[in-house]
DNA sequence: CGCGTCGTTCAGTATTGCCTGAACATACTG
DNA sequence: CAGTATGTTCAGGCAATACTGAACGACGCG
């Protein structure tokens, strides 16, 4: 692996790790973005020097949560792993996941469940509607990507 | 403190933990959120069962992020914390910041800048391209938001 | 000035959770 | 069916860091 991509997965790795993964989920993820193959697990743990204990595990997170896919390749028993196709739809919808669950923790307030009014009040319902905004001018992004116009596509199939 | 305030002080910390935060910094926003009165260090780390330190290490990364204001009271030493005005606002922001971050990552990726062609070039082209689209249509959300149209407010000065 | 109040800093501890090696399960191969 | 290759699971070590108590500094008041 050249040194600058190293410097890249690393870079990665401490962003993914500022954002709740794993470090070694991260690098799994850089080395996965700037590879043109699909790298099995015995690959990916030498290159990233960590054991397959880790990488398996940390691949099989990102491949749950839609960033990953698995694939194989005819006559070999191994596992691939390539980063997912639609990647970037995927990534926004799982920061969609995250706002709309911190929603539901303000929605379901006591100091807002409970009726009442006053200051507490108006501020949850003003951040609910916040949030509500967001959501819906996120959705409709995500939704005008995946529907953009595209450059004549070679076909995967 | 109520025990339905106290569950949800803790809901907002694990958040907060999930998103790299420490879980005193989750439970003092989540205890100014649904608190009609600013607070100060002594009380917070009473209420929140946390030493004064941990509180003013905490609620002085709150408010540089923004997420936090310092307001005095009259012929009052101490300092008391609330949640920003523009709370909703700056939580948004904050999550651009973290899109932009990445989106320069994939920017500045060897295998992007160095020129050159190939499947990970267009890979990396898509995703910047994706960025480039959602964070316009977030910053554009982020305006309409703050231009809406408001109930006759409450004036603050 | 001296004293009490308040916030910050810092070294040390405790806890969390990351990572690993080794054991295990499963599937293929000859 | 024995042997091998491959992926997963798990207990334990270890590094990072969250948290605390105590010392410190600053500020205002009498």
């Amino acid at each position: 692996m050249q040194p600058n991509t190293a410097a890249f997965v690393e870079k990665v790795a401490v962003f993914f790790d500022a954002e709740g993964f794993s470090r070694i989920a991260g690098r799994v993820f850089g080395r996965l973005l700037v590879s043109d193959v699909a790298l099995s697990l015995d690959e990916l743990a030498e290159q990233l020097k960590a054991s397959k204990a880790s990488v398996s595990t940390e691949t099989r997170l990102l491949e749950r949560r839609g960033i990953l896919e698995r694939v194989g390749k005819p006559g070999d028993r191994k596992v691939y792993y390539q980063v997912a196709a639609e990647l970037p739809v995927r990534t926004f919808e799982l920061r969609l996941d995250r706002m709309r669950r911190f929603r539901v923790l303000v929605q379901e307030a006591p100091a807002r469940a409970g009726g009442g009014s006053g200051l507490v009040r108006d501020r949850l319902d003003e951040m609910d509607a916040a949030y509500a905004h967001m959501l819906q001018a996120l959705g409709r992004a995500v939704t005008t990507w995946r529907q953009r116009p595209r450059r004549r596509a070679a076909l995967s199939s």
